[in-house]
DNA sequence: CTGTTAGCGCCTTCAA
DNA sequence: TTGAAGGCGCTAACAG
């Protein structure tokens, strides 16, 4: 390909002047006769001058990009999590490395962490959901700002914005047992870290609690619509009697996951929510157009992703700022699925 | 923060060679000592090196990185083409520079273009579904390879895959008439060019064909749940009686709009398939757990994707291909809502 | 106000 | 096989 890119240089000598003149004139930086700085700047523009951001980096330190790994284009939460990142990084002028990480292999995230430090990345957002002793350790000893989303290392020793999965799951358990559910199965995601021991943990306990005995708890390998579908069919297979013998009610680790269970149970005749209740979490968008809209609980997704741009962007500025783990309240939304 | 990134001048200090010689090592480039060599990777290993990409492509003009303009996070067809190629990028040792267009700003995406040209990305996709004659000019004048994915430079001047959204279209409709409905609707997406106009085109095409008058078109602002679902109210405020009257079917510009009218009917009450048919366009991944199951025309947007991608490398590693527009073929997914 | 010099971290000649 | 120089495009001191 023809890279006729021109340079700083091309436009001194056709200016006459010497090339840091031009750097200064372009960056609008003091000192420099505006007769001059004009002049330049019409010569850049009219050869369609871009400075090139790369060498720019080089000397200033300052790449200009953020680095921010997630799970997958086609999850809902991460992708509003990842929309709202970028919109922060663009509104302060930084471009954005993206990486999904659609296997389920977490040595692949730390290699993409690497590779945004390869790249001078001035700062890092994971949201993958995921955890573990090797995250503390890389982010311990890696010397940019890294911020998670969702998880936090093991050992708080990071920056991270969380929500209070446990007690959004106790809230949603408490509700299904309101409603009058007696049976209350979970349908889990495997492949979830912090949110899916938080919310197994908040349904063990609320059903505790409430002298509930052994429920039903199927793992997915993963968290999306096909996964609550699978789930839903093994569940009716393995299960039906005790679903006929009991009032019972689907508590889905995600909404996308409900969506699957809805379509199942529609497709065996169910009626929702008399003869099953179903209920989500995290409200996405779509939630409010299931049929029928689904029960759930709404994370602030677009706000802790703002919180944790703001958190980023503010370890960039200053540096060696505490370990921090802001935790953020969701709250319950009650609709027609239970 | 303190930046104690290593460099390769410092790891040549240690191993007591010239810097040269670990560049080589490190890039395991001919002619050096195997017994260096491994030294050298050791001594680089242990102090955690990596290499500067930033610097590596200021003198290699070989960037390493993409740049993927699309849409939003939340649309499920651009996200899942922006997946693959995310993955396809990856799996070329490339780097993905991303940038979503939320607001239906067309300058907003030649502004990104622009800024990708300045940190040297080796290529640029462009998958918004938006055209006109500024993207050809600006297509034009960069020296960046760019493919766009179903859109193309007005004056096909450029390199892009599309879909054969016309032909799509008029199968969708002549299955409507085949079933019988007498009515056939079209729910429209304003901010879609390409797309929008290929399609609408189509249904005019083909109600004219077979004698059916002055049709229902509503547009909506975008293509998403909830604006196919306010499009729905629209409709059943507007013309009730003409829905009332005549066997009517809803076609959606997209699947996403199709879910939001499915909601809207059963929240009034309309059986699908008998009452009313819907629709849509894409074959997203939700709509086999639409209720009912939704009648769809499916885009290969996987495979669209991947060839963008080959295209792209394509253009990358040899120079000045001539234009090309790929177009692909899609087909009839028949399930329950028509 | 402008030009000179130096250097960011790396790769690529060329000699040795 | 290795080292010494030069330069990628740019910014950041200094001079003048």
């Amino acid at each position: 390909m023809t890279k006729v890119t021109i340079s700083i240089k091309k436009i001194a000598e056709l200016a006459g002047v010497s090339y840091p003149t031009v750097s200064r004139a372009l960056r609008n930086e003091g000192r420099i006769g505006e007769e001059t700085r004009k002049r330049i700047v019409t010569i850049a523009r009219e050869h369609g001058y871009t400075p090139n951001l790369t060498a720019r980096g080089l000397v200033s330190k300052r790449s200009g990009a953020l680095g921010l790994v997630f799970t997958r284009f086609s999850d809902p939460f991460h992708s509003d999590i990842a929309q709202k990142v970028e919109i922060e990084a663009n509104r302060r002028g930084y471009s954005l490395f993206i990486a999904s990480n659609e296997t389920q292999d977490k040595e692949r995230e730390l290699e993409i962490v690497r590779s945004f430090q390869g790249r001078n990345v001035e700062g890092i957002i994971v949201s993958s959901g995921r955890e573990g002793p090797r995250y503390s350790q890389l982010f311990r000893e890696t010397n940019i700002p890294i911020v998670t989303v969702n998880s936090h290392a093991a050992d708080h020793i990071g920056h991270s914005v969380c929500h209070d999965d446990y007690g959004g799951g106790c809230a949603i358990v408490q509700h299904l047992i309101k409603k009058g559910y007696q049976n209350i199965i979970y349908l889990g995601n495997g492949s979830a870290d912090k949110a899916q021991s938080d919310r197994l943990r908040a349904w063990h306990d609320v059903l505790k609690k409430n002298s509930f005995v052994p429920a039903i708890h199927i793992d997915s390998p993963e968290g999306r619509v096909q996964d609550g579908a699978a789930a839903t069919e093994q569940l009716l297979s393995q299960h039906s009697a005790q679903l006929r013998n009991m009032r019972s009610a689907i508590w889905c680790f995600n909404d996308a996951m409900a969506l699957g269970a809805l379509s199942v149970l529609h497709r065996h005749g169910f009626a929702i929510p008399t003869d099953i209740g179903v209920a989500g979490f995290d409200d996405i968008d779509s939630s409010a157009f299931a049929i029928p809209a689904l029960t759930t609980w709404h994370q602030p997704r677009q706000e802790m992703a703002s919180v944790a741009a703001q958190m980023l962007f503010g370890l960039i500025e200053v540096s060696d700022s505490p370990p921090a783990d802001f935790v953020m309240p969701g709250w319950l939304v009650v609709r027609h699925s239970t």
